[in-house]
DNA sequence: CCGCTGTTCTGAATGCTTTCAACGCTAGGT
DNA sequence: ACCTAGCGTTGAAAGCATTCAGAACAGCGG
């Protein structure tokens, strides 16, 4: 009878798919022994160790990690958060991040926000349900629910990109205030005196910043600047906006685009109005799109390293999950502002030869 | 002592996070039923329905999903494995996807292969480490021990973009054949009779299919034509493979690649070259990246609607994993060749003055 | 040979949810 | 008034890996 009941387990063992007690019964050892093992928490000797791996390998056992996660009340994946992949620096961010989160075997799960909030919280909420061991979050623009999630779960996080007021989180952010004031210094000393910036939300407080340092760059330069903000949700409306901006009696010289979609909306639209470009408009991205160097002319950005925000986020919450940081992990990166063919002088009252030759 | 016991466990309730074993407690029903609630399981009569939300609420309480999925022996997260998210049509992919799980509940995990087999085998068996409920699988070059895998493991499984010979999982593919034959029609009939295809893998099964089609297009149209394929690993090296190319005696008049990345490398060489562009060469991409209509000439694309191939990719998943498919399901979308300026007639004998007219 | 220390091994308890057999209740039929 | 069918409810078992208190063992000094 004895051997009936084994065999019959046996034959249910084949049929299911394998745990780690049929590898401990089939190593004979103790289950706990398998466990340690796998995750070495405890040596185990020379003996036990070779039949416990050849088990796992004549089964072809692999561990559940639900059942892990469950035990150890949290799971090795990683969660990171954007709120969109069709823009290439968050693609970029994404890739950068999978690429080092795998390397030391973790599981990188991704969602999507739309940088709407209410989505942000319920998408945020289902990866902690999953008891996630940490969090990569590039928050949107009214992030504190989420942000209240987060803190009374205890997650480790890490900010990126856009700072988080208010909280200690760890963070990743650029030094957008100093990008800004180069960008508009530089187009100042081209000699623009009308600016127009172009962003998608004027609440972002990453877009509060960059709007403050251009009010800030002009105070300081002295000259007497007109800079206007253009808000603009939706890209398909872009084209009409800015034609309405650039054929306003006083129109702008140069226009600054928050992201890289901008930019291609932009271009469109100069084309569009037949605009001499660049010597009637220059443009200036933040973010650097693939194509930039491949439009005629080339279009001068605004370059976040892309690597470098994954790298050190990476490594702030490596530590916090393993419980080593101690105080708040912050840094600040620096932005690049590389001028190409899209930014040139403008067309002005000083050369008014220039500013006679428009068609039109 | 009554008393205490129940308000230290209260206490230490306070503490952890709360569990579906809380709620009952707290809406004086059993576990059971606060599932049932949860899940829809059974229907929960008005008064306990009212009684355990209003626990739920109190509480705070999310459910805990690692132990949801170890009961249910699946969990709702549907992971999505593609090469890689840098070029635009997989990174479309991912976000067209994501979107569409993310609206029925779903959470979706993604990882990224490199087209490296060995990375693709590890990466879908940590998926299938979390019992996901589904996979979207973007095979990469030699995909056996992957499907062999995902054969045993019984997930479901939809096999996008590229077909799985052999296997009989369900799948969602372009009609590769047909765009490539209409594409070398096209260029046929504009007068080119050299023609060069870079291609990243010959391996692919993909690529095997549309060198054969453009054989077969060229075969079907009579003409005596040069065929050409280069392969390119590494996109840095496309430059000086493309000059040696170019600068053969017998040169190609018109080049076909077969993503946007190199589309973006032989733009670069045509420049370093400086080449008469479109006149001298013409230039067709698979893949449409964002910025095809704005770089001058416009580039040429076979388009391939990622939304359309999201949307079927995920019906069928969703289908199968609601166990209501019964065969395999699959469908082969088309895609659309979309000639802009980049392609031109070639210069040719039977249009001597042009070919005089070269610059230097 | 004994007792002590330190290390490896064991297996039951634990984590949280779903599932399901069994139970109690109500309503409708006779 | 009694029985049955139907339905909501219950609570214990199951799902799988980790943890940890204690057992077993080995090595060593006395």
């Amino acid at each position: 009878m004895d051997q009936g009941e084994a065999r019959k387990r046996a034959e249910a063992a084949a049929k299911r798919t394998p745990t780690i007690t049929d590898v401990a019964r089939l190593a004979r050892v103790a289950v706990g022994t398998v466990s340690n093992v796998l995750n070495g928490t405890v040596p185990v000797g020379g003996d036990r160790r070779e039949r416990v791996l050849a088990a796992i390998a004549q089964l072809g056992y692999r561990p559940n990690m639900l059942a892990h996660g469950l035990r150890r009340r949290r799971s090795p994946v990683v969660g990171i958060c954007v709120p969109r992949t069709s823009i290439a620096y968050f693609a970029a961010l994404v890739e950068a991040f999978e690429e080092i989160a795998s390397g030391s075997g973790h599981q990188v799960m991704h969602v999507l926000t739309h940088d709407e909030p209410e989505m942000e919280r319920k998408r945020v909420g289902a990866l902690l349900h999953y008891h996630i061991g940490g969090l990569i979050l590039v928050p949107g623009m009214a992030p504190e629910p989420t942000f209240e999630l987060l803190a009374q779960s205890g997650t480790p996080l890490v900010v990126v990109d856009r700072a988080a007021r208010g909280h200690d989180f760890d963070q990743v952010t650029f030094d957008n205030r100093a990008a800004m004031r180069e960008a508009t210094e530089r187009l100042l000393a081209l000699g623009h005196r009308r600016l127009l910036f172009v962003v998608r939300n004027r609440r972002l407080a990453v877009t509060q910043q960059r709007i403050q340092a251009m009010r800030e760059a002009i105070r300081g330069s002295g000259a007497e600047v007109a800079a206007d903000i253009l808000e603009c949700r939706e890209e398909a409306e872009l084209g009409t906006q800015l034609a309405l901006a650039l054929t306003a009696p006083v129109r702008p010289t140069a226009v600054i685009v928050s992201n890289s979609a901008f930019a291609a909306g932009a271009l469109r639209a100069i084309r569009a109005l037949k605009l001499r470009y660049p010597e009637e408009l220059s443009l200036l991205a933040f973010d650097e799109p693939e194509w930039a160097e491949l439009v005629s002319p080339t279009l001068s950005v605004v370059r976040q390293p892309t690597r470098d925000i994954a790298r050190m986020a990476w490594e702030f919450l490596i530590r916090r999950m393993r419980d080593e940081a101690v105080g708040r992990q912050r840094i600040e990166l620096q932005a690049q502002v590389v001028l190409r063919e899209s930014v040139t002088r403008p067309p002005g009252p000083l050369r008014g030869g220039a500013a006679r030759s428009r068609r039109g």
